[in-house]
DNA sequence: CTGAAAGCGCTAACAC
DNA sequence: GTGTTAGCGCTTTCAG
């Protein structure tokens, strides 16, 4: 059944051509094929174009991990996110894996949903898969050393939204504590003297009042511009406005239900990303509280449906674009270059909407 | 400067240790080195721990590459996504990230835009780095042989959301025509006769009455459930009641709008996607349309966003994770036993909420 | 301009 | 139990 001649060699179901199918098909030597397929060298004009027709014949896909060990190169970023389905780092990574195919890098992703050991795996597993380079959303704050330079193979790291201070890695951030402080006075300025914050933050059983230790350091910076913006308006910050919470749903509820049930409940609430916001917006929904009137809402990261439901939402926006967008162009200079870029901080700005009441005119 | 003694074999900024120096270090054969970091084989104990010391004070890292590329297998699944950013696709990846890992691979994912050629690169470079199996979100309809097993180098494959008739691929999609037919249904139920349908589709550029030749399958089934379910119902599409719009933002919103100013505007809107939803809420908002009162609505993909806003909206709900986690075991089942699992198309249900008017009551 | 041969890091027969 | 050896698919000196 086996058809004659050189069609023996065309692609069957088993083992897909080799450049030494190409090379024999074309009869020329391994290595010439591989000057014509690998694009370098020299080769007569006749001789590749031989070359070629055979590849084409054969199907031949290189293979680019044969390539690769030999080059000691993968093309290959590794993009590790603490949490996907977070409408930022969705962004993040739709930017990170069409900015590094500019480049001509493709992306592994891993997620690690917050959990420090998830992380370390995934740095690991990458790290083995021989990427190139490294992002990193990471969650960890604490027993970090698995991020240490020297745990890293030589392989350059840029850290994406939260520094590790310690380690001294570049990093890619939002000023996040501007954006805080921006909010906050924009609250004052309509005159808002009651301000709550609502915190989502992995590293916390159920809601809690109490700030927990080892916050990450957006959120860190976030909860010090708030703190440091009420203080320097002379406002005071009643306990019972400021809630933290591990998850975004039953737990976030009940925290900002505990601050509304306040007897000196704020008039405005701050919420430190988008998924907090939207909590925020499904209590007070229950509550029958309008946004923008009876309770106003200032939140992180602008979603794409924060300005497009009734009342929109005023937002701290989140340059994540930009920042994913720079996070790669560092990476790849490094891995390039070996230069180190420094860090960058991007900053942040108010984008007014509805959701903040004017109390002066009421 | 050097340390003396085996330090000299400590990690440096140099090279990363390979399994030689290992070996070395252990002062044993690279195969035995091979055994215990492999796991396999017999191994006199004492040995052992003395190779894992070994590994251990090099910082030993197994390079997955280099035992890729001897099994010819990489642990890698290739995710193609027409389009990150879309929710319903968001959650699909970090589905496919999350389950694949739990079977212990990895993915390596590309965004197309939904553009062909974009798409036909990503499956070339996927395929050239040796990936176990594929995922596509393909918005090919035409041109697609490059999908075609024979140019697959034998990797097996799975469609998610959209299927490709010609080929006979393995897929998992939703029931899309039905999910529509019950939205249409949902309408009539509520008095509505005069049903609108706004299509998002890559193939057209700007806005159009005309509907657009080679569309991915799910919207072809969407739009002929809705036009089934009118016609089951007797009753008549106004030809200026449905619009198909290229992009999410400005032609969208002229759609929404031809449609609400056609002479005998409908009274409800289906929409064909997240994004087409919010372009609806967008013009809605603009022109100061109560939804759920004035201008009812029913979207597809159940966004976080939906549930929580004012009024909240009805969708048909897309089953995506429940998808993406079929396509992961359909497809690691195709790489380890071989065997095709057929293709599944999961059942959408209808998620009522308040964006549809109850006109028999008005 | 082309071929022979070595070797990237690892695993797996096959010996001993 | 452990070492020797061959080789995965590819690139790249080094000869010719």
């Amino acid at each position: 059944m086996k058809q004659s001649g050189n069609d023996a060699l065309l692609p069957t179901l088993e083992a897909p051509a080799t450049i030494n199918d190409v090379a024999q098909l074309a009869a020329v030597s391994r290595a010439t094929a591989s000057r014509v397929l690998g694009d370098y060298g020299t080769v007569k004009a006749e001789t590749r174009t031989i070359v070629l027709a055979a590849a084409a014949r054969l199907g031949y896909v290189p293979n680019v991990i044969a390539r690769s060990m030999r080059a000691g190169k993968t093309l290959t970023l590794g993009l590790v996110i603490a949490e996907i389905g977070l409408s930022v780092f969705d962004t993040a990574m739709r930017v990170v894996i069409d900015s590094a195919r500019a480049y001509g890098y493709q992306v592994l992703v891993s997620n690690t949903n917050e959990e420090l050991q998830a992380e370390r795996t995934a740095i690991r597993v990458m790290l083995e898969k021989q990427v190139d380079g490294l992002i990193v959303v990471s969650s960890s704050v604490t027993d970090l050393d698995f991020l240490n330079p020297r745990n890293l193979q030589g392989r350059p790291i840029v850290l994406l939204d939260r520094t590790l201070a310690p380690l001294g890695l570049s990093s890619v951030t939002g000023a996040n504590r501007q954006g805080a402080v921006d909010a906050v006075a924009h609250f004052i300025a309509n005159g808002h003297t009651k301000i709550g914050l609502v915190v989502f933050t992995a590293n916390v059983e159920g809601e809690t009042a109490h700030q927990p230790l080892g916050l990450i350091s957006s959120i860190h910076d976030r909860i010090e511009g708030y703190y440091s913006a009420m203080a320097a308006a002379g406002l005071p910050v009643n306990p019972d406005w400021v809630r933290f919470t591990g998850d975004a749903d039953v737990s976030a509820y009940s925290a900002v239900g505990s601050i509304l049930d306040a007897e000196d409940a704020p008039t405005a609430l701050l919420a430190s990303n988008g998924n907090m916001s939207l909590a925020v917006l499904k209590v007070a929904k229950a509550r029958g509280l309008l946004i923008g009137r009876a309770l106003s809402l200032v939140g992180f990261d602008d979603a794409p449906w924060a300005s497009i439901i009734t009342p929109s939402i005023t937002v701290v926006n989140v340059p994540i674009e930009e920042m994913a967008r720079v996070a790669v162009e560092n990476l790849i200079g490094q891995i390039s270059a070996a230069t180190d870029a420094g860090s960058a901080e991007l900053p942040m700005n108010l984008v007014l909407r509805e959701s903040v009441a004017d109390l002066r005119t009421a």
